[in-house]
RNA sequence: CGGGGCGUAGCGCAGUUUGGUAGCGCGCUUGUUUCGGGUACAAGAGGCCGUGAGUUCGAAUCUCGCCGCCCCGACCA
C-alpha cells in the first residue's frame, strides 16, 4: 500500500466533538469519521484493524467447535413477543415497521433469533451440543451515545450460542468459551480481566465479563492481591460484618434539626457512623422500596434489583416517600409496613446493635433501635455496594478497585430462553426437554477502541502488532533524493514479497509531516530511509511502543530481523 | 429522559452583549522555495452563519418553535 493512495485522512486539530483519547484519535487518525450521534463510517485503517480482531475471533471460536453463521439485523416483533421482551426491552430497541405496518427490531442481540432458529431444527439429544456464533452489526439505540466507538448505537459484535442437554454440558461450553474469550484478548495484545458479573434475576455463578484495564474505563472492578478474585463492583458479594454483641438499650426519639445527612446526625448526636444507619429510597414498577445499609456504607442497585425482582429502580421521589408515610433525610425502617413498602434491609444491619436512624418524622431519629425488636423488613439481603478495602468474599483478603472497559461477557443462560420459547429436545428416554443455553459476545469494534485507550501517548496510537493497521512503514525521507526513494522502494518491495503488511509513504511531504503522521496512525515500526541511512549502509528501524532506534546494515538480512522482531510487538 | 453547554468554510475558533455588505488560524488549489519531526513566501478556491417562522428599512446578531451535537446523572458489547 501507498500512503498517497490511502484514504486515511490525518487531522491536525482534535475534533471538539471528542472526549476521550481513543474518540480524538481514531478521528484525527484518519481511522473513522461520524455519521450521526454514536454511528460512524470506519475508514480503510479501521476495517483493517477490525478485521484482524475479528479473524482473531473467528480462530478462537472455530477451534472450540463453534461455527459461523448470519442471522439477519432486521428481527420480526413476534419472537420477541414470545419471549416477553418486546416489552421489556423498552425504548433501547430500535423499532421499525415495515411497509405493511408490521413491526420489527433492528437485532440487539440475536437470543429469540438463535432461539427458534434451533428450536425448528434440533429435535433430539443426538443433534447436541451445538454452539453457533455471527459477527454483525447490533443496534441499540443508548439513552447517551458517548466516547465514540466506546457506546454506540450501532456497534460490532460476535455473538455466540450454545444448546447443551444439561447443565454439565452448558458448564463445559462456558469454560471452553471462557478460555476461548481469554485466548482473544491476549491475542489481541491487551492487559485485561476477567471478573465475576452479574447475571441478574437468574443468579448462580452464571457470568464473566472480560474488562480492558483502562481509567477512561465506565466499568469499576474490585480485584484481591491475595487471591484470583475479580469482580464487577455492582456483582461483588459481601460477607456479613458482625458487631460485639451489647445489651438492648431502650428506644428513644430524639430531636435533630436539620440533619439530612448521616454526617449531620453523627456529628450533632456525637456518634460514630458505625452506630448509624441510613437509608436510601427507590422507585420500581412494584412501587417504593426503602433500602437501609450501615452510615459509611453505599447501597448497590443491581443487589437491589436482583433481591426485589423487579426490572430496575430509580431514585423515589417526595412524593411517593410522604404516600408512604416518611420524610427524606429522616427516613428509617422502624413504624413501616413491610407488606404495604419494600423494606429492604442489608445482611449487617441486622447484626446492628443499639443503632440511630431516621424516625420518618421532620426534625426526628431513633436512638438504640435494635433489629428483631424495632422493626421487621420485608427482605434482609447482601444490597451493600463493596468498597476499597473491604474483605475479599473468597479468602478475606482486603480488595482494591481499577477502571476497566467491558469488552466481552460470557453468560449462562440455562433455559430462560429456551422455555419461553419452547425450544427442547428429546432425551434418551424420549421425553421432551427444554436445552441449557450459553451466550457470549465480545464487542469488537469496542475491543479496537480500547486498545487504543491502553496504548497511547502525546503523539498518537501505539498498536500491538497482531492488531495494527500495517506493520512496517517505509519512509523515504526527501522524496528529491532519487537514492533514497529508490532504495525504499526496494526494501518495500522486499518485505511486501517476504509477507510483510507494509506500505510506504511516498507522497511529496517534508518528513516532519510523515514521522508526525506515522506516530499518529501508529504503525508498531518505521523504517526511514534517507542520505544519512545510505551513507552509512544502514536502515533505521524506529519502534514505536518504545521510541528505540535500531540501524539494521543494508546487506543483512533484515526481513527477517524485522519479522522476528514483530512477534515481540 | 432530567440538568448544563454548543451549532459560523473540511478542522479549530472569533464575530452575537450594542442589528448595517462574513472574519482569523490550520487544511485545500497553483507557483516558487525547503527537505531528518506539521518549511517559507505569494496568489487563489471555498459559507442559505443548523433549520422554520416572526420583529425590523435591514438579522449570524433580537423573539419563539424545531433539529442536531457534546458534557454530567440512571443502562450495556
Amino acid at each position: 500500500m501507498r500512503v498517497s493512495k490511502l484514504y486515511a485522512p490525518t487531522l491536525r486539530e482534535v475534533p471538539a466533538e471528542a472526549e476521550i483519547p481513543s474518540h480524538k484519535l481514531m478521528l484525527r487518525a484518519g481511522y473513522m469519521r461520524k455519521a450521526a450521534g454514536g454511528i460512524y463510517t470506519y475508514l480503510p485503517l479501521a476495517w483493517r484493524v477490525l478485521h484482524k480482531i475479528e479473524n482473531i475471533v473467528r480462530e478462537e471460536m472455530d477451534a472450540i467447535g463453534s461455527q459461523e453463521i448470519l442471522m439477519p439485523v432486521v428481527q420480526p416483533a413476534e419472537i420477541w413477543q414470545e419471549s416477553g421482551r418486546w416489552d421489556v426491552y423498552g425504548a433501547e430497541m430500535w423499532r421499525v415497521k415495515d411497509r405493511h405496518s408490521r413491526e420489527f427490531c433492528l437485532g440487539p442481540t440475536h437470543e429469540e433469533m438463535v432461539t427458534t432458529l434451533i428450536r425448528a431444527d434440533v429435535r433430539s439429544y443426538r443433534q447436541l451440543p451445538l454452539c453457533v456464533y455471527q459477527i454483525q452489526d447490533k443496534f441499540r439505540d443508548e439513552r447517551r451515545p458517548r466516547f465514540g466507538l466506546m457506546r454506540s448505537r450501532e456497534f460490532i459484535m460476535k455473538d455466540a450460542y450454545s444448546f447443551d442437554v444439561d447443565e454439565a454440558g452448558l458448564n463445559a461450553s462456558y469454560k471452553a468459551m471462557y478460555d476461548a474469550y481469554t485466548r482473544i484478548f491476549t491475542r489481541c495484545g491487551l492487559k485485561f480481566r476477567p471478573v465475576e458479573a452479574d447475571s441478574g434475576a437468574i443468579g448462580g455463578s452464571g457470568s464473566h465479563e472480560f474488562m480492558v484495564l483502562a481509567d477512561s474505563g465506565e466499568a469499576e472492578i474490585v480485584y484481591c492481591e491475595k487471591c484470583n478474585y475479580a469482580a464487577n463492583t455492582e456483582k461483588a458479594e459481601l460477607h456479613v460484618i458482625e458487631t460485639a454483641p451489647e445489651a438492648a438499650q431502650e428506644k428513644q426519639i430524639v430531636a435533630t434539626p436539620d440533619c439530612k445527612t448521616i454526617a449531620d446526625v453523627c456529628a450533632y448526636l456525637k456518634l460514630p457512623v458505625e452506630k448509624s444507619v441510613k437509608a436510601v429510597a427507590y422507585k420500581s414498577e412494584k412501587g417504593l422500596i426503602l433500602c437501609f445499609v450501615r452510615g459509611d456504607h453505599e447501597v448497590n442497585e443491581v443487589k437491589v434489583v436482583n433481591t426485589c425482582h423487579v426490572l430496575g429502580v430509580e431514585m423515589a421521589d417526595e412524593a411517593m416517600l410522604t404516600a408512604a408515610g416518611t420524610v427524606g433525610g429522616y427516613m428509617g425502617p422502624v413504624g413501616l409496613d413491610p407488606k404495604k413498602i419494600m423494606i429492604v434491609v442489608d445482611q449487617s444491619v441486622m447484626k446492628m446493635h443499639n443503632f440511630c436512624c431516621g424516625a420518618n418524622k421532620e426534625g426526628f431519629h431513633y436512638l438504640n433501635v435494635n433489629p428483631g425488636r424495632d422493626f421487621t423488613p420485608t427482605y434482609v439481603a447482601d444490597i451493600r455496594l463493596i468498597q476499597e478495602g473491604d474483605a475479599c468474599p473468597h479468602c478475606g483478603g482486603k480488595v482494591s478497585k481499577a477502571r476497566g472497559i467491558e469488552v466481552g461477557q460470557v453468560f449462562k443462560l440455562f433455559t430462560k430462553y429456551s422455555e419461553a420459547l419452547k425450544a427442547t429436545y428429546l432425551d434418551e428416554g424420549g421425553k421432551p426437554k427444554p436445552m441449557q443455553m450459553g451466550c457470549y459476545g465480545v464487542g469488537v469494534s469496542r475491543t479496537m477502541a480500547a486498545a487504543v485507550e491502553q496504548y497511547n501517548d502525546e503523539n498518537g496510537i501505539i498498536w500491538p502488532a497482531a492488531i495494527a493497521p500495517y506493520h512496517v512503514l517505509v519512509v523515504p525521507v526527501n522524496n528529491k533524493d532519487q537514492e533514497s526513494v529508490q532504495k525504499a522502494e526496494e526494501i518495500y518491495t522486499q518485505l511486501q514479497q517476504a509477507g510483510v503488511e507494509v506500505i510506504i509513504d511516498d507522497r511529496n511531504e517534508r518528513p516532519g509531516v510523515k514521522f508526525k503522521d506515522a506516530d499518529l496512525i501508529g504503525y508498531p515500526l518505521r523504517v526511514v530511509v534517507g542520505p544519512k541511512t545510505i551513507s552509512t549502509g544502514n536502515l533505521e528501524l524506529k519502534i514505536r511502543k518504545t521510541g528505540e532506534v535500531k540501524m539494521l546494515p543494508l546487506i543483512s538480512d533484515y526481513v527477517t530481523t524485522i519479522k522476528e522482531l514483530l512477534k515481540t510487538l
